[in-house]
DNA sequence: CCCTCTATGTGATTTAATTCACTTTAATAA
DNA sequence: TTATTAAAGTGAATTAAATCACATAGAGGG
């Protein structure tokens, strides 16, 4: 296959597919078909197969993939053969509970850095032994710990102006909790985790089909 | 326009008009153009008007929307003229922390019941003043708190198994935090709130972006 | 060594979503 | 009252994504 534009959709599948390959491995399976994982994933067994082939040939016609070795394709294929410093910027009831919670760690992301405006929480220390730093210090702290992904858990109405300055930081990838459309330049890749948008998705949904 | 099939992503956009208008209402503006109003959220105009156009004619030609009777036609049709309850399932760092989020409660859902399976938490009250309830005691509790919406906040392992209950109790919208795709019958409507997903996709963008 | 079987890889097709570009309509001013 | 203007509404065109359906190739048995 040549250069085509990969789906952004088809990246996002590729965590998926991850997840239940590393739990079919666990279960002590060697080998799927795009078929079966297809079926475990939701989706259809062609686009399994559409969106491996975006970047490669990893299965064994007539057999299926080997389960072992596709982890590690597709690990290597999203970036996760290495480890990623994340720094939290907002430290309040969500970002504090991001923090302690489990599922960043898993697959190589390591919170490196912690930051606030408010005075009181300044120089404290987290349950997992990060330092509160002022927003004000984030370009030198980014600096100091190699920060690559900014987390934002302010209020909306600080997202803006925190993505301006990790930008200015040079941090180029930033996951953003708030309820606000960040504007950021070219360089730099933002997502969205907007929770707002999908309770008013299910409300609609809940409203028109008649329950 | 006739009966289309409304696309899911005009859904969530409505949202983010909403939240682009009441900016705007708050800082008295009266009336916008779909062209402005496009600039601010980020989207094409056309696409503007095409999403209002699925529901009805709410713009007035040659002037543009007025803010508060669209703001009001908006809400009306994602169902957000009225209150949904809410049933928080895990109250560990997560949910409690989205329990206390204020982000919830702004357009008009309240956290009605908490569930947990952890006997030390059974009974608690939360800050907000909810007694923390075992899940095996679902489905009284959905009845007597009349909940129409479940946030999934356990571990991914739990996740499917909730789902089941809630589907069980009558609840047929859920918001999934859990890392994990659920199965749900036709009637019931799941939006999947996963950052690990995201997480990745910045991965893989830093990664190919030679950063 | 060849034949069969099975599931991948992929060009072609279909379906869906977005954007364009034109038509319509309301407001305003002459 | 009529001409002008601005922006909504919308059919057509475009672009993108998902699915189909078949050609292809590796594995394993005879």
């Amino acid at each position: 296959m040549k250069f085509p534009k990969i789906p952004m959709a088809a990246i996002n599948r590729l965590s998926i597919y991850i997840r239940a390959l590393e739990e079919l491995e666990e279960q002590g399976t060697k080998v799927i078909s795009s078929e079966r994982l297809a079926k475990q994933c939701g989706v259809n067994p062609a686009q399994i197969r559409k969106d491996l082939a975006y970047f490669g040939e990893f299965g064994v016609r007539g057999v299926g993939y080997r389960i072992e070795d596709l982890i590690r394709e597709i690990k290597e294929i999203l970036g996760l053969d290495r480890t990623w410093n994340i720094a939290m910027i907002g430290v309040g009831n969500l970002g504090s509970a991001l923090i302690r919670h489990g599922n960043f760690i898993k697959h190589g992301y390591v919170f490196a850095a912690a930051f606030d405006i408010d005075p009181h929480k300044i120089g404290k220390r987290l349950p997992n032994g990060l330092v509160i730093h002022h927003i004000d210090d984030l370009e030198k702290v980014v600096k100091e710990c190699d920060i690559h992904i900014g987390v934002i858990a302010t209020p909306a109405s600080a997202a803006q102006s925190v993505a301006n300055q990790l930008i200015i930081a040079g941090v180029n990838g930033i996951l953003n909790f708030a309820p606000a459309q960040i504007q950021v330049p070219e360089c730099c890749h933002v997502e969205n985790v907007d929770f707002t948008i999908k309770l008013d998705s299910i409300a609609y949904h809940l409203s028109t089909s008649g329950t």
